[in-house]
DNA sequence: GGCGGCGCTTGATCCCGATCAAGGAAAGCC
DNA sequence: GGCTTTCCTTGATCGGGATCAAGCGCCGCC
């Protein structure tokens, strides 16, 4: 195990490689997505700090993870660290509740992809997202965006242009405010009144 | 740990319900979908025989689970299966790569639900039953579709319409052919190629 | 300073899939 | 048999979000 720094729109692991990999983000953000062959993109999260990569047991990457800040995190070789749990079990324990607890966020994403209108995704993604947030920095009302506009697009099934409309619409009605590298939300209630639940 | 039987549209667990259950699949289809208060509805995915429920370590089920079939199954309790697991270590890392497996297929369906057109939809669905279903019968052109129209759209994100159209425009076009309760894939490489991989 | 590039916004128009609306076919039930 | 109910199909129309098309603002670079 060693600490690794990537640089912004450097690669952590792309889909297909062999998986030998498994990382711990201890600081940054990254982008988790799935390409088609003809371009279109769906981004299936992000990672942050104290988020594990790779920890699915499938022989090959399913999906590609690359940089959207500058990131440190801790890799492990997949085998040695195989070996590590052997004699502690209770760290195969810890994988399997990480992994099925993101298994559980996937799903909840699946109804905002399959059933939510664009309105409702962009309300539920700057919701979650600050939640994260709160997790990891304590609340603030402000919450640093390091993904680009097209990464919320494609993280939602929406069009750039979608979006920035959305967005925009907010600002002009004070649910949020414009800052650098971000947004301040100024009235998370009429956010979750777009959600309904 | 013990037998149980369902009857067709019968719960064997509902989003919100302490998770105190894990079972197994031995017959018959169940669906399993997460469900918005203004009822929209996201079918996350669909189980089968040799299938398991409620593997999640998360105190609670996500989703609700419901027979669309006679469905038979083992039931096991959640702490005695805990205390199993301790015994062989081994069962924890199956049920992990269980999981893992899961949240792959998780994501690929997400790569449909944001990306993908109406049509490319429909040809993953009855592309990917059709493995799956290969994997427990053998190979067999025909496959049975235990799920409604209605259930199919809500798997894709799509309306009732939509399916039904695309699926008879099929029919006519020889792609494939109405059975009772099912349909048979007359040429499964046009349906490939609307997937275009 | 001037220039280019990139990311974002904004407006106009279009179209795919949703919605609305009948109608048909099969199964269950009295 | 006749009735209801449920599921599916088919047609007509609509609209939300995609697409097309500028234009803006900022930053880095020469």
């Amino acid at each position: 195990m060693h600490h690794v720094n990537f640089q912004p729109k450097s690669t952590l692991f792309e889909q297909g490689d062999e998986a030998g990999s498994l990382y711990t983000l201890t600081s940054g953000t990254v982008r988790l997505h799935y390409d088609l062959p003809d371009g279109r993109r769906q981004i299936v999260g992000f990672a942050m700090p104290g988020d594990f990569l790779g920890l699915s047991l499938e022989p090959r990457f399913g999906i590609t993870a690359d940089a959207l800040t500058p990131v440190t995190a801790c890799r492990f070789d997949r085998h040695r660290f195989m070996n590590l749990i052997d004699k502690h079990p209770n760290l195969m324990r810890k994988m399997h509740e990480v992994a099925s607890h993101e298994l559980a966020i996937a799903q909840e994403h699946m109804v905002v992809l399959g059933r939510r209108r664009a309105e409702e995704r962009v309300a539920s993604f700057l919701l979650k997202w600050w939640q994260r947030l709160k997790r990891v920095q304590g609340n603030t009302p402000t919450l640093p965006l390091p993904m680009g506009r097209q990464d919320i697009a494609d993280h939602l099934g929406l069009t750039i242009e979608t979006v920035s409309r959305t967005l925009a619409r907010w600002m002009r009605e004070r649910i949020i405010l414009d800052v650098p590298d971000g947004v301040r939300i100024l009235d998370a209630a009429k956010l979750e009144d777009v959600l309904g639940n």
